[in-house]
DNA sequence: TGAATGACTCGAT
DNA sequence: GATCGAGCCATTC
């Protein structure tokens, strides 16, 4: 649980991302340099809960734009109310023209 | 120490 | 084209 740990990284990604926006757990492990270990960024979102400054996690859904996480936001809309706050369209837990709102670390940070 | 779990993703059938 | 299963890595019991 260093400051420079995995989580760490993933947090700042996590923040890079602009209101209006999403992006993957994929495209943060990608991006991180691990691409097949999502299921760490989900983890990582898990305790970012009580992480500060706090994360914007309803940021990140899976690879469909689906809420996967929605569950662990205390109440099921608490996601899905954040998103729509930002003008993100979300229609049955799913976020709706994802390729549209969708923002690639990669691409958008260039490889930093 | 070993085994199980998880807010995922990809490949095979 | 849709569904099922395996893999991956870190944390927890």
């Amino acid at each position: 649980m260093n400051d420079n740990s995995f989580y760490e990284k993933v947090y700042e990604v996590v923040r890079l991302v602009p209101a209006g926006r999403v992006t993957t757990y994929g495209a943060i492990a990608k991006y991180l340099g691990a691409a097949r270990s999502s299921r760490l960024v989900g983890w990582a979102m898990n305790v970012s809960h009580h992480v500060q400054p706090p994360v914007p996690a309803h940021r990140v859904v899976n690879r469909l734009g689906l809420l996967s996480g929605k569950a662990h936001f205390g109440h099921s809309s608490t996601m899905e109310d954040r998103l729509k706050t930002e003008g993100i369209v979300v229609l049955n837990d799913q976020i709706q023209h994802f390729p549209n709102v969708f923002w690639d670390p990669e691409k958008e940070l260039k490889f930093i």
